[in-house]
DNA sequence: TTGTACGCGTTATCAC
DNA sequence: GTGATAACGCGTACAA
């Protein structure tokens, strides 16, 4: 019942040829007479070979994986990546080794010791429990999405333009009060970007403004409590005003609309609102959701351009060490919709 | 710049042991001196000893990876469902090697032929482009999960107590029509077995009842409009009535939701609606929506403790030949949230 | 308890 | 064009 390999070896003796004669059919066939390969190709159709890409990259060295660790599921956002990413298999053939990391430090170390186990030639992080310095220290290539990188090599959204953008919105939108609600964070995450975007245009037009940063803890019924909190609080605070919202991502600014909708059963004339990310939940809420989309097909796609041209650097017999890192950013694409005018 | 691995040879040189006995560290430990251990764990971290275990396949068979095939990341199913099975890594120490099939049965049948070429020892398939009876021609052990699984292992949720549990919930809120809103499909897929519930209770209780079975696009927009033309439909055809929709999927039932909701600015008696999975949607809607809950976590788990018992199998000296093939189901739980009474 | 020799399936380096 | 032969890094009889 078990079926045994069919091997270089088997072809050889079929066909009379050497391993090495069929080694070469498949790396490189012009070197054969096209009668040759034919008889070649007969025979692997015979004996109904199948290829082993291990014992190829134990020869070889390519290993053709790309690691990827995703911190969690959370939010649509990172799965929407994770598929954008597994998507890239047609252009670039790369195969993914994919952990969650679960935002657990040692767990993430062991993933990624796993994975150098099996060679993979680079990897793709995207959550943010290790610091960019460690990551480097492995000496391998890396692209890192949307997270503290000063010592790698990275992809963001252009998060500042986007901050921009959801502010002027909402400008224009001809608001009393502009409010971004936000969780905290450091400066030198790319998502930082949003609300320095935020308060430079607030600055600019000289406009009332709020920034209200807390902890939106890590679960939906957690986050929805919270900003049942601040529902409160801006409604107290800014009674028959206009009130401009801007929200950290899609699912809070869904909360935040939901909260209204129920209370009003409409969005009233008093409350506009702008999300980030144009995840699905921007578009299935109550209403279409106005929000800044990150183009994560582009960002996905860019990582792994960005991370196989270093490993094909790599793969040079002098390979030049990479004089200065590479931060690509991505320009975000404002969508409006039915919470904005 | 190249960092030379470190191998067996190097070890062994360094600690005047032979390769065998580094081998033996790692795989039988007890077999050498508690001393010697330490000799040679010592060395490893002298010379930052990285394992290779694509080299420990090639020797001994064992990949140690697990092939997933995804249709997409539609519905938010396909990502919970990803994120459980990638979990029970810490559980079993299978890596998953993952494929997004995009409804393209060419394009699947590479990725198994590539999977193939990496020595997976089992493959988890969710998408159905595919029939069973070509899957399980692979030799190779196979688990299925909610699709068409003639000729393969398989988990599924319970689809008809599923449905008997959604029109029971909907029977006890006393409406007067109960209406089953869901896709053509074949008999042989798992979730047929929801209309099977559905019409059974239905005939139980002698409720008037009407099936629905349309064809609901491919992407948000198309199932919206699909479903404005039913909504319109049911408000025509069952005016005053106290209506009862059983949809599909929470997406739909959200959508349903939401165009309810936008005319009444709330979910007057009219109407009750319950959906299914459980999907993240269901509770981040405008309001909580009662469904019947898919236990996700408990579906992968089993998926991969079933496959693990294949591959097992399979390693033992004399492997015995599955007698008989094992569908598994997995009972669904009605989760009741504000949709219903 | 430890070592020798060979095998896993492919590629790379020489020869011819 | 084609073929020996030696890697690649580790596991596993079989010996000692």
């Amino acid at each position: 019942m078990k079926q045994k390999k069919v091997t270089f070896d088997d072809i050889a003796r079929h066909t009379g040829f050497s391993k090495t004669t069929i080694s070469r059919y498949f790396n490189n066939p012009d070197s054969l007479t096209v009668e040759n390969q034919e008889k070649i190709a007969q025979a692997l159709k015979e004996l109904n070979y199948q290829e082993n890409k291990l014992a190829k990259v134990l020869a070889n060295g390519k290993s053709e994986f790309i690691g990827v660790i995703i911190p969690n599921f959370y939010l649509g956002y990172f799965s929407e990546m994770l598929n954008c990413i597994l998507n890239t298999y047609e252009q670039f053939g790369y195969k993914f080794l994919v952990f969650v990391g679960n935002d657990n430090k040692e767990s993430e170390r062991k993933y990624i010791k796993e994975l150098l186990a099996y060679k993979i030639e680079g990897l793709i992080v995207l959550s943010h429990t290790i610091p960019s310095r460690e990551l480097a220290s492995y000496n391998i290539p890396i692209v890192t999405i949307e997270r503290e990188d000063q010592f790698v090599n990275s992809v963001n959204t252009n998060n500042y333009m986007g901050g921009v953008q959801a502010t002027s919105l909402l400008y224009k939108n001809n608001c009393d009060i502009l409010l971004h609600i936000n969780s905290v964070m450091s400066e030198e995450i790319p998502s930082y970007g949003r609300i320095m975007g935020f308060t430079d245009i607030c600055r600019e037009h000289d406009l009332k403004n709020e920034l209200i940063l807390a902890d939106f803890g890590n679960s939906y019924q957690e986050t929805k409590q919270c900003l049942e909190n601040v529902y409160q609080y801006i409604k107290e605070k800014y009674p028959h005003q206009k009130k401009g919202l801007f929200l950290a991502n899609d699912t809070h600014a869904s909360i935040m609309l939901n909260l209204i909708f129920r209370e009003y059963g409409k969005l009233p004339d008093e409350y506009r609102i702008v999300g980030f990310d144009d995840s699905p939940i921007a578009t299935e809420s109550i209403l279409p959701i106005s929000t800044v989309g990150q183009q994560i097909d582009l960002i996905a796609y860019t990582a792994v351009e960005l991370l196989v041209a270093q490993m094909n650097e790599r793969k040079k017999r002098r390979p030049e060490p990479q004089k200065e890192l590479i931060h690509k950013e991505i320009t975000p694409v404002l969508m409006r919709r039915e919470t904005t005018d």
